[in-house]
DNA sequence: CGTCTATGTTGACACACGTCGAATCAACAG
DNA sequence: CTGTTGATTCGACGTGTGTCAACATAGACG
């Protein structure tokens, strides 16, 4: 592969306001196709308990070796968490020996969202 | 099967606060099976636009002939319906000719807390 | 440089999942 | 009772997904 610089268009998705309320329409299909990818991220256990253990960790932050302890092998966890990454849930960043993950706010707060003003309705 | 009343126990699994908040403390593994099976019920892009039919239908009900235009078979809707069913978002029942699919608004409440709650710290 | 620890990647495997066609069941019309 | 329409169940097929062992990469530390 070239190393080139790469096209902006390779960046992650925007984190745009991406979720209709459940209940003012049906979703379109595209709208849906987004939308399952993020429940599809949370939809596995030990992708959800890496995820909770990232964001109840101080400061909404933590390194790999932290939560590395949910029963699985390493290579496996490194795996989770980089679809946990692709979804947009999560993002990293390497501060030296470690790998640190955070969480990312505003898709958590768009899909509660999305699911309290179905619940209201 | 018999037409005797069958045990309470077999009803559908109770809609508890089954939804410790995701930044509290991480979860464990019983918390994330029994939360990731809702997650991953709302992770397929057909059973997301068939929720999303029945809730933003009138009443919060739908039959399944109106919401069977997603692009699938019909058996296929069916079978999805049948998975959000056992995932306790939608209950069903037979009104005549017709099936009706009713959304579950205290399910989606607990969901929706689970991640604003999460957004929130 | 060499080595050690911490993460990520690759390849392979078993299993689960989405999908469909055909058969089956349920209610209604004649 | 027979036929028709709506809905679920069954059986099968291809694809996706979670998992691991083995290997590769990135810093840190002598």
């Amino acid at each position: 592969m070239s190393n080139a610089k790469v096209l902006p268009l390779l960046e992650p998705e925007l984190v745009e306001p991406c979720c209709p309320p459940l209940t003012e329409r049906p979703l379109t299909a595209d709208e849906a196709d987004r939308t399952a990818k993020m429940f599809k991220a949370l939809g596995d256990p030990v992708r959800l308990r890496l995820f909770s253990a990232v964001a109840s960790h101080e400061g909404g932050e933590a390194c790999v070796c932290d939560i590395s302890d949910v029963g699985v092998s390493q290579p496996t966890v490194s795996h989770h968490l980089k679809k946990l990454k692709e979804a947009g849930l999560l993002s990293s960043e390497r501060r030296g020996t470690w790998v640190y993950y955070r969480v990312e706010p505003s898709v958590l707060a768009a899909m509660g969202q999305l699911l309290t003003k179905a619940a209201a309705a």
